[in-house]
DNA sequence: ATTCTTACA
DNA sequence: TGTAAGCA
């Protein structure tokens, strides 16, 4: 993770900062939350401790819900977004890396040369 | 002073 | 969602 991203994700912010950065009530806050919405941290006093990552989720939830969507619908879209989040990551993890193209392109060489005359594809290498 | 949890005339 | 109570 960049510098940028591990910035905008530390918890940093407690409640009452967030009220006034989102103009949403401790208590809507703190619903959003137990709807699964948003993920706070908790520091030693059991003190919930926001992100940047997390003002702009919930400035975002706030748009949704001005927009006239629900929290299920809410909800719903974040899981959509999720699974597609992981279906690229299972996608990438599938792709070849760089060094197994590389890896490949020799062997298939290396098997021509065997069955072929190698020397004569590549005179004098 | 702030935030937390729980509960509801 | 608001608000009040009793803690930490």
């Amino acid at each position: 993770m960049s510098e940028k991203e591990l910035r905008r994700s530390l918890s940093v912010l407690p409640i009452g900062t967030v009220m006034k950065l989102t103009d949403l009530t401790a208590r809507q806050i703190r619903y959003y939350e137990q709807q699964d919405l948003v993920f706070p941290q908790r520091n030693d006093g059991n003190r919930r401790m926001y992100s940047l990552n997390d003002i702009d989720r919930l400035l975002e939830i706030k748009d949704y819900l001005d927009e006239g969507i629900n929290i299920a619908g809410i909800k719903k879209i974040y899981e959509q977004q999720k699974r597609e989040r992981q279906k690229r990551q299972s996608e990438r993890e599938r792709q070849l890396t760089d060094p197994d193209v590389r890896r490949i392109l020799r062997d298939e060489l290396m098997n021509l040369g065997g069955l072929g005359d190698y020397d004569q594809l590549h005179p004098g290498s």
